[in-house]
Formats: structure tokens, sequence, C-alpha cells
DNA sequence: CACTAAACTTTACACCCGTAAATTTTCTGT
DNA sequence: ACAGAAAATTTACGGGTGTAAAGTTTAGTG
């Protein structure tokens, strides 16, 4: 590595001896130059250090090699996982990931997508907030940019992946009313068409089953899953206002809390011969195998989700025609049967 | 809102009647310009729909309003946690925050470290992966951007800010020793300085009180420390492995996989009668109060490191001589105690 | 109303790279 | 060795904004 500092891709070529168009063209794609091109000019890169502005090159260029992804919450564990899988693909096709999230808020929301929009991105992969998000900010959004829309089926964009929350809750209140008493729906105010959708569906697979369905809705508006189905939890035990043994929770880091809360009130969860309680959750949460007992759920399948997201994404980046309808992508849901229920 | 899109700051001048410069000198800084220009700006600002493009404005300017963020690992919620408060007190401060993560990889922090430098930030505040991190990446990209390390003390950069391991390790030790039987050390192979510190804190302070230190280190080169911690844990159960019934673990999610393994295996933890095991943790992550039973562990002090983080990297940026020395600034633990142990 | 400082406008150039067009060099196959 | 193709070079312009310099307008003061 020499010492001379270079600044620009005109330096550059004159300090390797290529032309500034051939340059561009190398860093463009490699293999868009002559072979003996191309070698003169990564043992100069190996002397100099040198890399194209990002900011030039993205002025000139109408399409970017940025890809936007927008979660609401990326503390928790079920987007942190979706990014960590989604970024690595994005990455390995050679794009470039920029991950924002939306820290619940509205308002933060719309600013990353301000922000995401003024990238000029090739194309962005989004979980809105759902409901309350700010559908025509959104919506605007997704004229502009190419966007797959995934987890939270708002309805803008091309194409929406996400799981199939009439499928995995039937699987599950299947299995729950197959295997004990039916179970009550455990849920907060949804912050998401996931939830009403869910909750729906359990009323719906409770009728069809021939129960009696009771659903406990408890306060609590932000993202704060656990603790609320802790607090809300223990309070619903010494109440004894849970309406049946069995508890479906809306999701995973609500049952995490429940599970605590019985604990905490020395109740014993599971299946077997002396459990007070059967709790099962949605999602398989990366934590829920590490519960106390470990939780009995429905697993989405992230990578899936993942996976077809960014190949519909490639898709719209490359003008492909996707026809003129909406693509809806579900994926279904895999009972996973541990301890708790 | 009116149909014509404005394409550039040219055509907000001529639409808006005010020159390019003063536009300029009003998207840069709001409060530089009159206040009735401010207010004809704006009301412009909401007939047009318009925003300067990122990329233009970013080839000028020496100084981004970029501030990079880079953790070894998103998903792990220490992470996630410390990049939530650290991309609010950002955006706060009118800068805009881009987060990275290295994914547990040395090959993608390396990745991210050179995008983020070709984005010109104002600053970066990174979570180096520690041990695995090719140094001499780190170091060169630390005197080409202002810096702050924090959490894992690689020794670049002007300043590092993070968790008194001596102070807190030394804490719970006493804690441990004062209340029970001495506690043993559960480890896995280190992954970044702090690991390797607090377990030498821990043979120290059990020195110090005369006792025996007993180390337990168990295999896993990743980041799936729950996943370690519960299979390990169920080994050294099953084998009677453990050389004492405290146990003392290097971070909380290696804890919480434990207390799932002894949760399995039969075993009640806690400190009451009846309890075979204690177990603790540290850092206090968000899950630790939700484990069965609680955790009890030392509480780093996320908001104060943060906060810490993000005040030091401003006053580098904004130019302020922090002396030639290389600051520190450690913070301290706070026992948490709970039922674990 | 005159004076002054602050704020604004006009003009012009810079930043770094993409890219098109015309020209020259190099490679390929016979 | 030679024609034709492929690839490189030269030249030139454009993109959207920062910013400096010089000139003009505005606001504030007495």
């Amino acid at each position: 590595m020499v010492e001379k500092r270079i600044r620009n891709m005109e330096e550059f070529a004159t300090v390797s001896g290529i032309s500034r168009p051939t340059l561009s063209k190398y860093f463009h794609d490699p293999g868009s130059v002559r072979a003996t091109t191309r070698e003169r000019i990564e043992s100069a890169l190996e002397q100099y250090d040198y890399r194209p502005n990002i900011f030039a090159i993205n002025q000139n260029r109408k399409l970017t090699k940025t890809i936007g992804i927008l979660v609401p919450y990326l503390s928790d564990p079920f987007f942190a996982e979706m990014v960590r899988l989604i970024e690595r693909l994005c990455i390995d096709a050679g794009y470039w990931p920029v991950v924002f999230s939306a820290h619940g808020e509205t308002e933060l929301e719309n600013n990353a997508l301000a922000t995401l929009e003024s990238l000029r991105p090739a194309g962005a992969l989004i979980a809105p907030l759902g409901r309350s998000s700010d559908f025509e900010v959104v919506e605007r959004f997704t004229e502009e940019v190419p966007t797959v829309v995934f987890d939270s089926n708002l309805e803008v964009g091309k194409a929406f992946v996400g799981n199939d929350n009439v499928q995995s809750i039937g699987l599950i209140v299947d299995y729950l009313c197959r295997t004990g008493e039916p179970p009550c729906f455990f849920e907060m105010p949804p912050v998401n068409p996931n939830a009403n959708r869910r909750r729906d569906t359990y009323v719906q697979s409770m009728e069809r089953l021939g129960h009696q369905p009771q659903v406990v809705s408890v306060r609590g508006g932000d993202w704060d899953f656990e603790r609320i189905g802790l607090d809300e939890g223990m309070r619903l035990i010494s109440e004894r206002a849970l309406p049946s043994d069995t508890i479906l929770c809306s999701n995973d880091r609500l049952a995490i809390g429940l599970i605590a809360a019985a604990y905490q009130k020395g109740l014993r969860v599971g299946h077997g011969p002396g459990c007070a309680l059967r709790i099962a959750g949605h999602d398989d949460h990366p934590w829920a195998q590490f519960s106390c007992p470990p939780l009995t759920t429905v697993a989405q399948d992230y990578r899936a989700v993942a996976e077809r997201s960014v190949e519909i994404l490639f898709k719209l980046i490359d003008g492909e025609d996707l026809g003129e309808e909406r693509q809806m992508h579900y994926f279904q849901g895999r009972l996973v049967l541990r301890a708790s229920a």
C-alpha cells in the first residue's frame, strides 16, 4: 500500500494508467473489461487504496444497489431474525441493505420511508406497523419504490409475503381441542392485521369444532409484549379470571410472559399430570425453545418468507411483469409440539 | 399538494421564489434564515413535495449527517437494545443513523466498515466482534472516521465506553459467596475481550475471598448462546460435572439456556428451600426478567453507555479536543436480585 | 429618513462519477 | 499479414447540491 491517497477516479486513472471511463465500467461490472485490463486495475487497487464515492455513483445511476429494509421494531426477536435472513440474501446477491426501524412509532415510520425514498433504493422490503401506519404515506412510497410487503399485510405494493394465519391458528386450535380442554385466546390490543386475523380465526375454528370461543383481551399498547403477558397474566391468575386452563396466546412473546406469570404463581405449565395450565403461542420465536417449559407453538417459516420476499423483489427490480393482480404469498405454519401444551 | 413534481432545488427555487443558495442554507439549518423567509419556504414545502437529494448533498459536504452504527450481531437482544437507544439519540440530534451488523463474521464486519467509510459518515459507533475482528482493518477505519468504540474494548479509536466488568463481576461473586455455596463459572470460548475479563475477574474475586475458583468451559463458537447453555447444561447435569451448585454464567443468554436445561432435568433453580441449583448471569438482558425463575444478574447500564457514547461522538464530530489519551469510560454494574440465585 | 448590519440574490465554480460519441488501439481468426 | 471486431481512450457534458464572492434588498435603530 502506497502513501499517496487517491481522492477520485481521475487520480486513480492517472496512477493506474487506465482511462476513467474504463475504470467506471470496471467498478460497475468487473467482467465487462478485458482480462488483461482487469488485472492491471486490480494490481493497482492493491497498491492504492481507492473506492468510488458511493454518493457520486448513485447520483447518476437511475438504479442504485441499495435495498431498504423497514421493520416496525428491530428489538423484537422475530423482526431481528427476519432482518438477519433478508440482509444476508441481499448481500449475497450483491445488494447493499440498509435497515430502518420504526421503533413502534408512526412518525418514525414515516421518517424512515422518506429517508429511504431519498436514497433512491433499487427496492424495499417493508413490514409496516400496520394499524398505526400512515396508510397514505406508505402507499405513496410503494408507488415510487418497488416494494414487497412482508409479515403485516397492509394493502399496498405489488406483493405481500407472510404467514397463513388462518391455516396456522386452525392447526393449533385443532391440536389443543383434540388433546384437552378447548383453549381461550389471550390477546392484547392488536398492533397489526395479523393479530386481528388470528383472533377471528380462533373464533371461527372454535365454532367449527363446536366449542364456545372465549377471548381474553388485556390492555397495553406498546411493544413490551412479555411485560404485558407477565403483568396481566399475574392479575388474571390472581383473579381466577382465565375462562379455560388452556390458553392460546396471540404470539410467543405474550406466551413467554404468561409462562413466567404462571411460574411465579406456582402453577405448573404443561400437558402432563399435575399441570394446572396449558399455554401455547404462535410464531416460534427464537426464544420459544428456551422457556420453562419449552413453548408449544406454530412455527412461521422465517426462511421461506425471507427467501420468497427477496426473490419477488429481485423480479420487480428486474422489471419482470408480475401481472396486474397484487400477489399474495402465504406460507403454512408448522405445529411445534413442546412441553407447554 | 400540487401535481407538479419538483426534480431539484433549482425548480423548487423557481416555484417558491427563494434563491437556491438560501434554500441550501435552510435545508442545512432552518434556523439560519430569517423567520419570514423560513415561513415562505415552509409554506412552499407544503404545496410542493420536495426533499434535497441525499447523494448530491453528501457529495459536496465534507461532513455528512450520517452516523454509522456497527454491532457484531443484531439479533442479540443486548445489541438490539443498544442500537435502539443509540438510534433514538442520533435521530433526536438531527443525525441519520445507519445500522450495520457483522452477523458474527469477520468478513462481513470488514465489508460493513468499508461500506460505512465510503458513506463518509460524520462519525461511527462501533462494537467490534472482538477476538475475531480484523484488527488492522478496524484500526484503519478509526483513523479515517471519528469513532467511539462501545461494549467490546478493542484498542482502537479515540474513546471507549462500556461496562466495568471488574466491578460488576466482583459484585455478583461477592453476593453469591455471601449467600451460599461459592459459584463456579460457566463460559464458552470467549468471543470478545469482555468474556475473558469476566472470567479472569471471577478467578481473582474467588481467590480474594479465599475460595477455590472453578471454571467450566464448554465448546461452541457461534452466537447461539442459549442453545449452548441448554445443550451443554443438559450434558453437565447428566454427567454430574458441575463442580458447584451455584453457577455464575458469563452472560445472561448462556444462563437462560442453563435454566432451561435445569428445568428439563427436573432440577429446581433458586435460593429457597428445595432448590438444587443457583444460577446467575450477567448483563440484565431484556429477557432476563422473564425466565423461570427470573434471573439474578448484574445489570449493565444500557442507557448510560448509549448516552455517553453518543455524547463523546458528538464532541469528536464537533472537533473538540479530548486530549491525547484514549478515553475510557466504564459504567458500574448494578446487582439485580431475582429468584434464580 | 438616513445609516448599518444582516439577509438575500446572482453568478459562478466545484464535487465525483455516469455515460455518450468519436477516435484509436488491441485482439482474433484466417 | 490483414480485415474486422472488440475494447480502450479522448473528449465532453450532465446530474443535484455546496459554497464563495460580489452586489442588492430588507429590517432595525435612532
